[in-house]
RNA sequence: GGUCCGGUAGCUCAGUUGAAUAGAGCAACUGCCUUCUAAGCAGUAGGUCAUUGGUUUGAAUCCAAUCCGGAUCACCA
């Protein structure tokens, strides 16, 4: 029999237990979080601790009032409460309460705490190893460890939203993985999620790849020429702007400014017929519309499926682009918005220290942040969100603050779910990446080089001789997107980030082939064996061994981090963190080999659950492990 | 100029709800494959946490000022 196990969160009737938590973290934006309360060690602790503070010093704290680390490395014990807070509040000696609330624990709950140490103002327990133990043997076989009950928050991400004059880039693949594994993490803590995607698929941009289209091809297409559909767009698109370079230089040297050189070059003034003539409804031009966008959407597809990017809902501009001036009517009924002499309307922002901004031209055409208002509500009017991410670059910090002002200001009821997951460009050691300059690093072409890299580095290895091609192949690609996928995804979400060409990413180090290749190895141990029979609790925890339960048991709460800031980043650490562990551990203990038959199934169950939680991990953030590599 | 974001080891980054001697990876150097996969492990070296002042028992973290870098403030999207 087990021992009795001194909370009720560690009761079987706990695991279905929840608990609602609100958590504020650095911005306004609510968001409710579904804690599985079983798993959280430092929650029983400060449970306990709570109670017993208040039993011996008959001082009332609340849980939020205590302050509950890991132990640092040096120091004998487990979890650390800090007295500071306490000393400070209560006006009380650490040395003095420190040995009263430490001797009461251990007094009050001997089966949980084994002992305790006072230095200066911290107090340090260390717990039972049965406890540890226990939660290694209910938790081991369980795939679903991390994962949350569902309830009834829906959330809409957004994510990708390229524009369709030219292919996918590095800055699109940083977007792609960050919302999608924001996704996936919202779903994984019980959210409703419907991933979304607005194709900018009108507007000056495409005007600019149809007429250089129309100038220069010649009739040929991506069947003719062989090329994938997206960047033979995004070629004329480039020829467009050599072309108008061209005619730039050749405006100023006939004596005209820069300013209309650019605006009198006779590419863009037939582009702009174009446009015209596309919202005119021009069969021709709306015919070489669809057929080119057809062609981009092949290819984003192909890339799409290539880094496992999928959507529940994609709008398009060109079906959602008018929707916004039924806002501004409304808005101009209520007297949010004023018109101007000359017909353009406004919203006056400087009471809230912002400008005044325009919603509707003069002519009576919307703006970026028009659109953006009727999308909202259309979205709302579908889904019923009670949040919106919109994962965009910080360059639209303003743009999208304004957004949700407008809303506000209209009393639409949503306004307040809108979340903007703003992160940093990724930028090259030359600075900004230009399309324009054809400065762009290439989605598709970067993960043929990274594929490469990963064919290079596992032929170097050998390990994999017995492997037919497509098991090879696979396995590149799993180690090429894993990589890939990483990189951009350990670093946090709103700093930005260089990326070095010249330097291939690495698949050394805090990379995910490491964290792939420890998931190998334990898969290695488990096809020889795999537990059975039970975990006797009378195992001895050695120093790797609890280190390594410590972290496992941290899992939950880190998800519920990494959704509450917004940031996989969160997870990518923590992944990368507990293969270490692993990893040191598995150096210094044999496995299949360890001393005793209880010490096997003990180490067994340890390889076993790490092996779920880096694969969970490593799911969520989009990235696959093998099993051998 | 207004607003916002950032500055931590040679490089790339953690740590920023204040807490023990500021941590990883890469690069450099030293060891470890006859034993479950060395894409690994163990170790050495590397720091004025941009600067100055303040609050505090305690500051990389909070406050103020300054310096440096970036974004944004379009009848572009």
């Amino acid at each position: 029999m087990n021992p009795r196990i001194p909370t009720a969160t560690f009761s079987n009737n706990a695991f279905m237990e929840r608990k609602v938590l609100e958590t504020f973290k650095k911005d306004k934006w609510v968001l409710y979080l579904c804690a599985d309360l079983i798993m959280l060690l430092q929650h029983t602790i400060k449970k306990i601790l709570g109670q017993v503070i208040h039993d011996s010093l008959s001082i009332p704290v609340t849980e939020e009032e205590l302050l509950i680390q890991r132990t640092k490395a040096e120091f004998e014990g487990d979890y650390t409460l800090v007295l500071f807070g306490l000393v400070k509040k209560h006006k009380l000696n650490p040395e003095q309460i420190g040995a009263t609330i430490g001797l009461a624990a251990c007094q009050k709950e001997p089966n949980f705490f084994k002992s305790y140490n006072l230095v200066k103002g911290f107090l340090n327990f260390s717990l039972q190893d049965h406890c540890l133990l226990n939660f290694l043997d209910n938790t081991y076989g369980n795939s679903q460890y991390g994962k949350a009950l569902a309830h009834e928050k829906r959330v809409m991400v957004e994510y990708s939203s390229p524009n369709t004059n030219k292919p996918l880039h590095l800055g699109h693949l940083r977007n792609i993985f960050l919302g999608w594994s924001i996704a996936e993490l919202l779903k994984e803590r019980g959210f409703a999620v419907t991933k979304s995607c607005v194709v900018n698929d009108r507007g000056i941009h495409i005007c600019k790849s149809m007429i250089a289209w129309q100038l220069f091809a010649e009739g040929a297409t991506p069947a003719t020429t062989g090329q994938k559909g997206d960047h033979f767009v995004g070629d004329y698109y480039v020829k467009f702007n050599e072309a108008h370079k061209a005619e730039i230089e050749a405006g100023i040297a006939a004596g005209l400014t820069k300013e209309q050189a650019e605006k009198e070059a006779p590419i863009m003034k037939a582009t702009q017929q174009l446009l015209q003539d596309w919202e005119a409804g021009n069969q021709e031009v709306l015919a070489l519309w669809n057929r080119m966008n057809q062609w981009v959407y092949e290819g984003f597809d192909a890339t799409y499926k290539k880094i496992g990017a999928d959507f529940d809902k994609t709008y398009y501009e060109s079906q959602t682009y008018l929707l916004g001036k039924k806002f501004v009517e409304q808005g101009l009924t209520n007297g949010v918005f004023y018109k101007k002499e000359d017909g353009s309307i406004w919203i006056d922002l400087t009471p809230e220290g912002l400008d005044e901004k325009l919603v509707l031209r003069k002519d009576g055409t919307s703006v970026y942040i028009t659109q953006d208002l009727g999308l909202a509500e259309q979205k709302f009017q579908e889904y019923r969100y009670e949040q919106s991410i919109y994962v965009i670059a910080d360059e639209q910090n303003y743009h999208m603050k304004v957004l949700q002002l407008i809303l506000q200001k209209l009393n639409k009821p949503y306004a307040k779910g809108i979340h903007h997951l703003s992160y940093g460009m990724v930028e090259l050691p030359s600075g900004k990446m230009k399309s324009r300059e054809g400065t762009v690093v290439d989605a598709d072409d970067l993960i043929t080089e990274m594929i490469e890299v990963a064919r290079a580095k596992t032929e170097e290895l050998g390990k994999v001789k017995d492997f037919n091609t497509e098991e090879l192949e696979k396995l590149y690609h799993t180690l090429a997107l894993g990589a890939l996928k990483f990189y951009l995804l350990r670093v946090d979400p709103k700093k930005k980030m260089v990326f070095n060409p010249q330097e291939s990413i690495d698949f050394q180090g805090f990379t995910g082939p490491f964290i792939q290749y420890t998931y190998a190895r334990i898969q290695s141990i488990l096809r020889k064996e795999y537990p059975t029979a039970t975990l006797p609790m009378e195992n001895k925890l050695e120093k790797e061994e609890k280190e390594l339960l410590l972290s496992l048991e941290q899992f939950p709460s880190i998800l519920d981090q990494a959704v509450a800031e917004q940031n996989p980043s969160v997870v990518a650490t923590y992944a990368f963190t507990l293969a270490k562990l692993f990893n040191s551990f598995y150096t210094q203990h044999s496995i299949i080999s360890a001393p005793s038959d209880a010490s096997r199934q003990l180490r067994l169950r340890l390889a076993a659950l790490t092996a779920n939680v880096i694969k969970k991990s490593m799911a969520l953030l989009g990235i696959e492990v093998p099993n051998r590599m």
